[in-house]
DNA sequence: AATTTTTAGTTGTATATGCAACTATATAGT
DNA sequence: ACTATATAGTTGCATATACAACTAAAAATT
């Protein structure tokens, strides 16, 4: 009974399935290309690359992890060599973390994958397009946000 | 150095922030809301609300998960007294999930939860600009599949 | 009919994730 | 200066997920 459903839900499973089948293409690339590394992982190091020495915390932050998982991912990427950590001089609570020369490696293997996908992925939209999607997510992102405001 | 990123990973970003922030929110709310259930969880169940009796492995090929996540979650609803097993008649190997009345009634509340933040979430936007994100998303989609067919 | 292959589901092992509770250090308040 | 509070990070426990290997049943092949 009851098969239909409200039109706005569509938008929502529409997002959330192209998210889907972005992180599932870019976890077949890697595995294809021989990159022995997962999709989160591999993001984190991209953000490393450009922000080496930052600290624990505000990477989580950066990358709207909890903590915890955060902290776990680095310390696998810690014993596969991308990374290490070294105690902030300052504040001895705090945890800095490094990308190590294998770990920029690796960043330029996975940027080149993610550029090639992305042309791959675009193909036949306009710029357009593209950017009335862009300002409609920013929109519902902005609402969500707002929504804890209140 | 090169913080700067080509303008296409802007899109898959956005994208991803996007669905994280709407995974985010939901679950949110059905905690607040006293649902003791997850979110994938909640979104299974609204599928069986509507195809209770589907075959175990029809449901992992529709909501799109391994056939192992799949059955694992069954166990835990089931547990939980929100579907049930069944062994099929014709085929012993096969297995159909049904939803319960207490499953029936939790869907209930959800779909009460998703309404509500629906209407919210879209807040500001014209139609024309959902259709055309709809169909830049299902573009993108396209391009993806086909990246698999060659 | 007997054998091989495919299919449905489970179990083992691994990753990623978040919440709660904890430790250690830093900061604020008195 | 001492105490209370806040913050950075870790550990314990739980969920969701996927791949590989397995069992059992069905379908296909010979």
């Amino acid at each position: 009974m009851s098969s239909k459903e409200p039109q706005q839900f569509e938008l929502v499973k529409t997002i959330g399935k192209t998210f889907k089948m972005l992180t599932m293409t870019l976890r077949d690339e890697m595995k294809a290309k021989g990159l022995n590394i997962t999709r989160q992982q591999g993001m984190l190091l991209r953000r490393l690359n450009i922000q080496s020495g930052i600290i624990q915390n505000e990477l989580a932050w950066i990358t709207e992890r909890d903590k915890t998982s955060l902290a776990r991912l680095i310390t696998k990427m810690e014993k596969n060599g991308l990374v290490y950590r070294k105690v902030d001089e300052k504040d001895k609570r705090a945890k800095r973390v490094f990308i190590t020369e294998k770990g920029r490696i690796l960043t330029e293997k996975i940027n080149k994958i993610l550029s090639d996908l992305f042309l791959k992925f675009q193909r036949g939209l306009k710029e357009n397009e593209i950017d009335i999607t862009m300002n409609t997510l920013q929109t519902i992102q902005n609402n969500l946000d707002n929504d804890f405001e209140i």
